[in-house]
DNA sequence: CACGCATCTTAACAGTGTAAAGTTAATAAT
DNA sequence: ATTATTAACTTTACACTGTTAAGATGCGTG
């Protein structure tokens, strides 16, 4: 309680660390201040010497979640095309980093997308990471529409393709659909699947 | 405090009224007993009688919310397809309903899909009104792909149709995507386009 | 009338985020 | 080298949360 407690050299990298642990471990709602406070040893206050609020703790925890995401996406991006890592990622790739980072970090997941950090306005960061994040499958649909030569909207297509990708993840980690009521063997299969019906389409014909 | 306040009469569907309001009002964080307790003019601890618990309620407030959602989708589906009412719903009807309920109830779709009610199986009702809403846009999935002829798996296409309609109305509601940012006059365009872009297929061809 | 019971209230508890004020120790200035 | 400054951390306290336990109320039935 003297120079080990006072003045902890990187305490705000330690309560990130803390948080990071029991976020992944029991969930968002159990990361609390003071438990984060406890299980890095200090006192429950102490972190409003390093965070203006426990909102940009989270958004921290929120940013690094958002870098991660990126950087598998393109890994599995690079796996399913290993010869040309110059063009634009693969699209079925991102989607299956994409799906896969949800599904094993589903607590983080939920923070990065949910309402405990508020509005995105106050924290560029955040939004600036989950902007890489689009702009990775923007990039991908574009160069796909560009080869294809099809006339669509490369903004259009981008939105709609980062919103199934999505919607994947979030409702598959709420338990609302599964490879199981696709009569499919996995998660993985399932993604590919739906991006194969994304990309070729449903019906062949425009509707309407 | 004499008879007025004891047996109040219908207390149960008073307390989820007022939750409603203060939902579609302050959002899902202002729902405390407390503050819905005071709007009904009762104890805070009143809603133990006709609730087990707080969860209980909120999922009884979601249950609403998908029948409210369902009703929406097919009253827009019936929009776009005037004639014929016999067949399956039209799909991109069913998307517009879907969108449209979950932006202009953007706290109640929060709370439907969100992690204050908890595990889906303690309340079978609300998975079954979630159920119901799920199969609208199964069923004309499946319509649309017997029409067209194309050998695709339903449920795949369905939970993908699904997961991109479901990542619209999130990603909507997050300020992650706009109509504005493709160039679009409305959110109701931005849901036509992409799933024009859904059902006729990006790229026209198979990909992988 | 009286009993039982569902309904509602009050009081209390453990937990939450956060503000205010006090304590410690490392750093800067004289 | 001693002092002043200041950042880092602790203690205390407050208003809020959901929930439990115990008590009060009054309706319906014997």
């Amino acid at each position: 309680m003297t120079k080990s407690n006072y003045h902890h050299g990187n305490l705000r990298d330690s309560l990130i660390e803390s948080a990071h642990s029991i976020l992944a471990a029991d969930g968002v709602e159990s990361v609390s201040l003071r438990n984060v406070a406890k299980q890095t040893g200090v006192s429950a206050t102490a972190l409003y010497s390093h965070f203006h609020d426990k909102r940009e703790l989270l958004a921290v925890l929120a940013t690094q979640g958002f870098e991660r995401l990126s950087d598998l996406m393109v890994v599995e991006a690079g796996k399913r095309s290993p010869g040309d890592q110059l063009g634009a990622p693969d699209l079925a790739g991102l989607a299956l980093g994409y799906v896969k980072f949800a599904t094993d970090n589903s607590a983080l997941f939920q923070l990065m997308f949910g309402r405990e950090v508020g509005n995105l306005k106050d924290y560029p960061f955040l939004q600036e990471a989950g902007a890489r994040c689009y702009g990775l499958m923007a990039d991908s649909v574009a160069a796909r529409l560009r080869e294809s030569g099809a006339p669509d909207s490369p903004a259009v297509a981008a939105t709609a393709a980062w919103s199934m990708v999505h919607g994947l993840s979030t409702l598959i980690n709420d338990g609302r659909i599964s490879a199981h009521t696709c009569e499919l063997g996995s998660n993985e299969e399932l993604v590919l699947q739906a991006c194969r019906a994304f990309s070729f389409g449903v019906t062949r014909e425009p509707f309407s």
